[in-house]
DNA sequence: CGAAGGTGAGAACGTTCGTTCTCGCTCGCG
DNA sequence: CGCGAGCGAGAACGAACGTTCTCACCTTCG
């Protein structure tokens, strides 16, 4: 068969297979996935069932996808918030707590995907649990490497890190997005610390 | 099933009450709330579906239940550490972030359940979603009253909560118990440095 | 024009959900 | 001893789930 006779087709399942993607982000993040049915989702996005599932074989292949998304969107938002860091990688790593602050604004925030994700389907689907875990990893080894940058101990990273995921729950639990402010303000204090307790015991660069 | 005593009604009931809300706890926490049904709890539990209705009139009102006793338990455990830190506030504080070690060390730790919850329910059941922000609520709470102790700024607490909840959904997800160390440490450097400013500008009260 | 194949709307399938009901059985008490 | 109330086991119920199928309708192309 000749492939590129179909051209027509190609360029809007794209199109059709991103608005799903956005579409059942949305419902999924503010109903929980076992509360979405594919039904809800086919009123909802106006795409017929049939073609629902000849784009996404099954359920659990639309969940990986839209979890796939949004650490692609998590990913963006991080460079970005790292690269309008003033130059330091200080004020890099300071940056993301803006970042956070941002999105905890947002009317529909409801916590991080990944989280809520796990919460719900952590038990019992271990493909699911193992992406999210590796999610997870990739930010942590991302702060990592802006905390080698400044010259603190490797063990600052686990502690914005784990900053950050309090942050996103508490903001979401309590409705306000005071957690960010508060998860900036201990980030600087721990930066600010490692970084005089390394200068006054050379250890790495600079 | 119970082979010896066949006591009248009321004793037994508060027995059975109790067993039931341990085993839908197991399975809740361990599977997630809409993965499991009533007649995974009657067939796990050993109790008939006539006395679970009779005992619990709904699905939603079991899990209120279950979520009201992990409450009474969180606290409990909340005191405990607080009662084993030794003497000053400061260590009580810190105590809080021992027990979390030990209860990520355990088998089938996944997580915080209200967190969980939340994640699941939260954007479909307004009741629980509120018992849940009041349980968090009453924690930061307690942390306050611990901060205000030792003379910090109020804002400590909220520092300190937050990392109690990284910690909990980071050793989560990534399956190990590092995450109570390093929130236990990151804890340590603010209280200290609260502890230093306050102490050099003795203005505590906002 | 007519055959072939893909489409959307929605019915249908088998399962599972939360909840209620049926029906023998047991047992305290008159 | 008999009887009525409470019990466990499980069927039954309507709804909703994920998934598949039907069928009338369009294109497209020989």
């Amino acid at each position: 068969m000749p492939p590129a006779t179909r051209n027509r087709t190609t360029p809007q399942t794209e199109q059709i297979r991103e608005h799903i993607l956005i579409t059942a982000d949305r419902l999924y993040y503010s109903r929980g996935i076992n509360a979405v049915g594919m039904d809800a989702l086919r009123n909802e996005s106006g795409v017929s069932l049939k073609r629902l599932y000849q784009l996404f074989p099954s359920k659990e292949n639309l969940v990986e996808a839209v979890l796939h998304r949004r650490r692609d969107i998590w990913n963006s938002l991080i460079e970005t918030a790292i690269a309008t860091g003033s130059g330091t990688p200080r004020d890099q790593l300071l940056a993301v707590y803006d970042m956070l602050a941002r999105w905890f604004d947002e009317d529909d925030f409801r916590g991080c995907v990944f989280i809520n994700t796990f919460g719900e389907l952590g038990g019992t689907a271990p493909h699911i649990a193992a992406l999210i875990r590796e999610h997870k990893a990739s930010f942590q080894a991302r702060l990592a490497e802006l905390v080698t940058e400044t010259g603190a101990p490797a063990a600052l990273a686990h502690q914005l890190a784990i900053l950050a995921e309090g942050a996103q729950t508490t903001a979401a639990i309590a409705g306000t997005n005071d957690a960010a402010h508060h998860a900036r303000a201990a980030a600087t204090t721990l930066i600010d610390t490692a970084l005089a307790a390394s200068r006054s015991k050379p250890t790495t660069t600079r």
